[in-house]
DNA sequence: AAGGGCCCCTGAAAGC
DNA sequence: TGCTTTCAGGGGCCCT
């Protein structure tokens, strides 16, 4: 369950690893997980281009690419970029070239140093999408940015409309408490779908949509529209508390997730409810209670969140 | 607008 | 003990 963290810290240890090291060798072993081009055109375009730049939106990781050796005019006619989603098991891991083979390893980058870069994803629910443009769909962490102007390879939508549509990162400036606020006026659902909402924040999962309202003791049933200023204050400082701490930790390992160097995170010892029903919450003692919402379970104390 | 259900997929855990 | 069923979940999509 790569959340905001997860993907970040993915981004941070496999950045330093990847940027401005030529793809030699590409291997799809499972093509399903491509969208918007065949494995050939995949490999025969990544070939003989560098990693310049890795970038974190939501729970995207997008790959700036550009070609070896290249003029400047070829550079502006042909900029690629990789987009890769996690969802719920993928995992990005370093190794050297030759290492045994994972279970479950879909792609392989190998680059011009020995080592290479494994997509790994035990349930299949990963995408990675190439996409031709000037510039990535939605990469301003304020306002979802139109597409550019795609090339000779189209990117299936489904990934990218997503993308498209994201909304402000949490931890940017573009995310304030008048919003969070606005937002939250006159939406008649629950406060914790909306936090899961992906075009209204991007980047909150089950994980961290728990733990937040946990720190701002807010049911996560409550009407959104129905939140007191005070609340709505509690409710943002929370978020970026709780994103700031979780990625100062690497990240929560609940079951798969570990970051590009194999390390699990630390902030699964900080849980407050998630992944705890029946044990005593940390501030009141009362057990943790679990309940399905929204086809999805929530943890919550049922005394410190009203 | 919002909620429910379905789907993708595998492996762990629970049920029989 | 061993086979079968259930469940977990990010997010797109469809239907109401």
């Amino acid at each position: 369950m790569p959340e905001l963290p997860e993907v970040e810290t993915i981004r941070r240890t496999i950045a330093p690893a990847i940027v401005g090291k030529e793809i030699v060798r590409v291997e799809v072993l499972t093509p399903k997980m491509l969208l918007g081009a065949s494995p050939a055109e995949f490999c025969q375009t990544l070939r003989g281009r560098r990693f310049q730049t890795v970038e974190r939106r939501g729970k995207y990781l997008l790959f700036q690419l550009e070609e070896v050796n290249q003029t400047q005019a070829a550079k502006a006619a042909a900029n690629f970029w990789l987009i890769i989603h996690l969802k719920m098991a993928g995992r990005l891991l370093l190794h050297r070239t030759g290492d045994p083979l994972e279970k479950h390893t879909h792609i392989l980058w190998g680059l011009a140093d020995g080592t290479e870069l494994r997509y790994v994803d035990l349930r299949h629910f990963g995408r990675v999408v190439l996409w031709s443009g000037e510039q990535v769909p939605g990469l301003e962490p304020g306002r979802p940015a139109k597409a550019s102007a795609a090339g000779e390879i189209t990117a299936t939508p489904e990934l990218v409309s997503g993308l498209e549509r994201l909304g402000p990162e949490p931890l940017s400036a573009a995310f304030t408490l008048d919003y969070l606020r606005a937002g939250l006026a006159g939406r008649k659902g629950r406060v914790k779908s909306l936090l899961l909402d992906q075009t209204f924040i991007a980047g909150l999962g089950n994980i961290y949509a728990d733990e937040v309202l946990h720190r701002a003791g807010i049911h996560p049933e409550r009407e959104a529209r129905q939140l007191q200023l005070a609340e709505v204050e509690r409710l943002y400082a929370a978020i970026r508390e709780i994103l700031t701490e979780a990625i100062a930790l690497r990240g929560t390992t609940f079951a798969t997730y570990v970051d590009g160097e194999g390390r699990k995170g630390e902030f699964a010892n900080r849980l407050a409810v998630y992944g705890r029903d029946g044990q005593a919450c940390p501030r009141c003692g009362t057990p943790v209670v679990r309940r399905r919402l929204g086809g999805r379970s929530a943890h919550f104390c049922p005394h410190c969140q009203r």
